[in-house]
DNA sequence: CTGTTAGCGCGTTCAG
DNA sequence: CTGAACGCGCTAACAG
């Protein structure tokens, strides 16, 4: 009976409408448990969460990349469990207790939570992992997917020097400049564009832009790139005690609707979150399903 | 074995110890899959989201309601599974799937995805559920946990009221209304503060709104408040176009970190989402434990 | 109180 | 090609 459900070829035609007749007949339904704990598979994928971001703040960031991984996991038959975990509290979470229970057949991990104890965990249980953003440390073996964002920050800058400006600045916050690769690849990104176009490039931390409020919050800037969005709100609390003498335009790397009310103009680039998701569920399945990967890690064009 | 792990109280404590000692050896983890097989319980309970609402439009909502879910999920040792829905294509969804292969014992379902189809299926698997937010139709035997959006309505409007406007107004719009519950108690909270406080409500769509354009887009309003985010971006976009002659003050029931940038004041009320989510998954325990309920459902006051 | 055993519902043999 | 038996790891019921 089994056989027929899961299309063994060496069935008669006979046989198999019988069972699916009967299997009608009695509305069957499979019982993934039994099935897991015969096969030692769970049908399942997990993917880990930030518990301690209790900040509500506009995060498109996780819905849309669970978007992404809710479609291929769907489409698989799987299932996905949520798993939180505090950030240096890997024992307690249910991140730990998913993984050393095999409640899962893999799991997606933000960068941010993928440290050495969690990679360790990981190959320790000999479960398949994708790291959803470039790993902070580097190390063979690990397969992740990101958003290729010096190229995002190079056609983000491209556009404002398209539209005149030659005075671009970057902001940046130093914090984050460890804690997150993607800062650096912003900056990198930045960088380049403004060296093809023979700019000057000019980074700054908020701390710095204020030194430099002789000339307004900008710094003699015509344009401000902020590397997150945070620092583009903190800039922009800033304003409101110290408005900037002349006219500036802010660019960021998230979209908000609430953008284009702001006093000043924004731009913003499209990154392609819900394909990331897609990418790295579809990653992740390979690895459970220990096909070749052609590359060990995929970084996706911005717009 | 099991009978120490599961905590039963017929054990002598010379053999408990025995035990504990050899779990520690072997560091044996119990397979949850098999445990569940045996007592048939799965220990996860589901979420429910709707997956045709692809905004990232600031959308706190689903994700601090999760995170009072995943706080008590956890403390009962149990995980939580991310079930996609897409409206009137329940068949398809995995929702569906799980519940009819019961691979939770208990649901969490959003109000707007808790439709008829939605009751009659987790009715017939015997799965026990909670609706997230008041149900759009009552049914007996219906639990449902949510916010009480009278009174923040009400506390809302006291609060404009307090600040010397007479003039206030309320913006809903004609689908939300029949497809939101919460528009409704929006609406009828800021009807009665505007009672008590003896002034005159005025309620209008955005179209009509427009249509008193003579006096700009309040309407001769020193307020206005939206009755959702969508509906207050949609009047931004319009004021950009028709600035309103006189000053005007906003009010809206989300926060977002982008208000107090916003060219005119943004007034809003918190809204315990979290809670939302622990009371909602505490009220499936309580049902999964078939522990008797004080209360079918429960109100949750803004502050 | 404790050791033993029969399923839970499937996949996977192994004979027929 | 097909039916039957066994085992996945655990709980629950049953004797001791």
């Amino acid at each position: 009976m089994s056989r027929v459900l899961n299309g063994n070829t060496n069935i008669s035609e006979r046989t198999r409408d019988k069972v699916m007749e009967i299997v009608k007949q009695y509305n069957y339904v499979p019982n993934t448990l039994a099935k897991g704990l015969a096969s030692s598979r769970t049908y399942t994928v997990g993917f880990c969460y930030d518990y301690t971001e209790k900040q509500a703040v506009s995060n498109p960031f996780f819905q849309m990349v669970l978007q992404g991984v809710e479609d291929v996991v769907y489409r698989r038959n799987f299932l996905f469990l949520m798993m939180s975990m505090q950030r240096d509290q890997l024992d307690a979470s249910s991140f730990a207790k998913v993984v050393t229970e095999r409640r899962v057949d893999g799991v997606l991990v933000p960068t941010q939570l993928f440290t050495e104890a969690v990679h360790s965990l990981l190959l320790r249980e000999g479960m398949p992992f994708v790291v959803v953003g470039e790993p902070m440390f580097a190390q063979p073996g690990i397969h992740w997917v990101d958003i290729d964002n010096v190229q995002a920050a190079m056609a983000l800058t491209r556009r404002l020097i398209d539209r005149g400006l030659g005075q671009i600045g970057i902001v940046y916050d130093e914090a984050d400049k460890t804690k997150d690769k993607f800062v650096l690849d912003r900056i990198e990104g930045y960088r380049r564009a403004m060296g093809e176009a023979g700019l000057q490039a000019k980074e700054a931390t908020l701390e710095r832009l204020r030194g430099m409020s002789g000339n307004g919050c900008g710094g003699a800037s015509q344009a401000l790139i902020f590397s997150t969005e945070s620092l583009l709100l903190d800039w922009l609390d800033e304003a409101d005690e110290h408005p900037p003498a002349d006219s500036i335009h802010l660019a960021t790397f998230d979209r908000s609707p609430y953008h284009r009310h702001i006093k000043y103009g924004v731009e913003s680039i499209e990154i392609e979150l819900e394909t990331m998701g897609i990418e790295a569920a579809d990653m992740l399945f390979a690895l459970i399903e220990k096909t070749e990967l052609a590359q060990p890690y995929i970084k996706i064009p911005a717009k």
